[in-house]
DNA sequence: TATATCGTGTTGCATTTGCAACTTTTTTAT
DNA sequence: ATAAAAAAGTTGCAAATGCAACACGATATA
């Protein structure tokens, strides 16, 4: 069972799953609510934001599809407002974690499944939190950067990358300064170590 | 059933867990193993080592009793070696995931409360993550120190807080030179922000 | 088509940070 | 009790980084 077939049966078993669709721009679930709603990104593209304190924008990660989120994976305990917004226009599920903890009165074997599948997901989050741990522990902008193109390049099988996301938002997601992160990009360029075409990156080492 | 609850009943059911005991300085586990062990640690302190290229040190997480980790918590498609190692005398559980994941022939109720006790360990695991996150994702020294003692001010209920480990493992796990944080301690004290004396932190704001 | 918004690219400058090299204190082991 | 090892604490200096303030092009919106 995948994640999308996880998706759809949950919205036609007895889990009160609802599959709902955002428009860019619109806020898909804020963890404030401690409503401990799990979603699963069908299509579109949305991030998890935080504001801090001073009004600083933190991407804190970036979903696509088949990606899952929601207040049980993170920490509540702050006071910074913490919700997911849409990019792109998005197709989400949404249910809640007690109607799946709490299993329906049948004992049915559906349910037993979906935890299961939920636990592999939720292995799965594990491993991207602990990339961006890897990336975010580098000492230096430049260690930041090429650690996150050796990723992407182990994961397309190819020294040709393509960012994901913007500019913009990798500064956000590395958690360094944009211009420095574009100074230290023509850095890596001038001596030689990629090549860089807007989006398009060319690992030459 | 709290985990070690959890960890006891694996030990002594159809799962095939083993309880082990190591001494300071052992490595519990290795990532590089790629036999998707899952442990427990049910007493002492661990923590999750990377020596990078350059042979710089990386704590990525510090372990106490009721923590859990192994394999499938983390991307494994880095060249670094990547291990648990204990700092303190430890007792761990240790099962392999797939013995969970592919249920015994009677689909016994044991094996899917595991799974389901595992999920909610795992959704644990990524607060912890994502805390870590949060608190790398700070654009100074400062940030970082002031939202760590805040998170442990919070959980603790009080402004006196001790830290949970030295503060050379503190600088690891903030991902900062040693000596700058010492520095900038030691600003904090000089205006007002914090008094100190050895572990012992006193927010005064 | 005009115009506003967003992403990209650049630079000077002040500040923070990391690094290296120490000393002192505390803890651990013999 | 003593030696050895680990942790804490300090400092000067060079380098990296963040900040602010731009210009420019692309893309979306009215």
């Amino acid at each position: 069972m995948d994640i999308s077939d996880l998706a759809n049966s949950m919205a036609t078993n007895c889990i009160k799953a609802q599959k709902k669709e955002f428009m860019p721009g619109s806020v898909i679930t804020s963890y404030m609510e401690k409503r401990k709603q799990i979603c699963i990104l069908v299509s579109g593209r949305a991030e998890l934001i935080r504001y801090d304190l001073k009004g600083n924008k933190d991407i804190i990660e970036n979903f696509g599809p088949n990606d899952i989120f929601g207040e049980v994976f993170h920490n509540v305990n702050t006071n910074n407002e913490l919700f997911v917004m849409a990019t792109k226009k998005c197709e989400v599920v949404i249910f809640l974690y007690d109607d799946i903890k709490i299993k329906c009165r049948q004992n049915c074997s559906f349910h037993n499944t979906l935890i299961s599948n939920l636990l592999e997901l939720t292995l799965n989050n594990s491993i991207i939190q602990n990339t961006r741990i890897e990336l975010l522990s580098k000492r230096s902008i430049r260690e930041k950067l090429l650690s996150y193109f050796n990723i992407l390049s182990s994961k397309n099988f190819s020294k040709n990358i393509e960012l994901p996301f913007s500019l913009t938002s990798l500064a956000d997601y590395l958690s360094i300064d944009r211009s420095a992160m574009m100074r230290e990009l023509k850095n890596l360029t001038d001596e030689g170590f990629i090549s860089k075409k807007g989006n398009r990156i060319k690992l030459l080492y």
